[in-house]
DNA sequence: ATCAAAATGTTGCTACCGTCAACATCTCGC
DNA sequence: GCGAGATGTTGACGGTAGCAACATTTTGAT
């Protein structure tokens, strides 16, 4: 149950879409144009996908199950939670840095997620891999659930602003550096509180 | 040079686009409608907006200029330097989550700002007002521009995730508490670092 | 005060988009 | 091998951004 006429266009559908979202950002992107690259007509999509919005829904998944196998993999490499945390947060930028428009369909469509629970449930599994590697760092002197929001709002910040080009000068170390530094700033701050 | 056919119609355009953008978000934000609603033919605005994007920079400038109104009336009530950062934090927050469809079109419009130098100073504005406020706060150990930075992007960062409800109950207050949180840890964090 | 020119608003058009309905074709289970 | 369901196509409708041509009002030089 693989190829019928065109063999898998669903997926054939979401690489193309990739391409076109990367290549206009999301003003420009077209479900036509989308049909057009993969090769088929118009209306072939919706065999696939309801609406418009629903690929858009499956874009997005499709980039938070990307997230999280990165943030997996740049956790494995060690078990020193900081180390960890800071990997992370690297990862998150870098993530975000070079696919900026899947980023923002990840983040910033206008979609009302709790019709769309594989969303919602990718989501909680970034999260949940955050809130761990907080759980395994000792002594942070706030409630664990917070403390795991308030790293990646942090970090979340900085890359939402990296992106905007708010503060960025296109020298992506120096972003790195400034997540870096939140990362320590944030865990230090907390630890203080609790002495 | 006020009045001629229906007078003043640009600030009625954005008045009226202001209004539907707070009705129906971005998606579903048309030219054609926000004329409909000013009571003018299809293609009025293009006598005053050389396109659909200018007048979504328009708003966005608009709602920037609002916010740093917002920001600086916050910021005078007291000398203190932590509790005006706070407030300026706090107002941050509310302003984006009573009107999240306005900060969306501020922050996440896919609009080359280059090309629009007067958002990019309405921007400009908010941001030195942020600077001056970590002047004035002693001991920060780190140097004032990141540590204006790192707040901000703090700040941002519980921001977008409360408005897209990723960490929100829809309890503001305790939305509220994160920011106060977020400033006090931040603002520890980098004093510690000075010792 | 006049009247040409500029500013402002309208009508009508083109090209494109999302989506629906009807039709065509392919594949699988029996 | 054949019918049913899955998949893809064609054509249509209403809506949108923007262009061009036209109409009307205001302004400013005389």
């Amino acid at each position: 149950m693989d190829k019928y006429h065109h063999g898998n266009l669903r997926s054939a559908l979401l690489k193309a879409a990739f391409q076109l979202v990367a290549k206009v950002g999301m003003e420009g992107f077209t479900l036509r144009e989308v049909a057009r690259r993969a090769g088929v007509s118009h209306n072939a999509p919706y065999r696939h996908f309801k609406s418009r919005e629903e690929l858009v829904a499956a874009l997005a998944t499709e980039g938070l199950h990307q997230l999280f196998a990165a943030l997996q993999k740049a956790v494995a490499d060690t078990a020193d939670p900081v180390v960890r945390i800071r990997a992370a947060a690297r990862v998150y930028l870098h993530f975000a840095i070079q696919n900026p428009s899947r980023f923002h369909v990840m983040f910033h469509s206008p979609i009302e997620w709790r019709a769309h629970p594989e969303y919602t449930a990718a989501y909680t599994d970034s999260l949940n891999l955050l809130g761990s590697l907080m759980r395994s760092h000792p002594d942070l002197g706030i409630d664990i659930d917070t403390a795991g929001e308030l790293v990646w709002a942090g970090i979340h910040g900085i890359t939402e602003l990296g992106i905007a080009r708010r503060l960025w000068d296109g020298d992506l170390v120096s972003l790195e550096r400034l997540v870096d530094s939140a990362v320590g700033i944030i865990l230090r701050g907390m630890q203080q509180r609790a002495a």
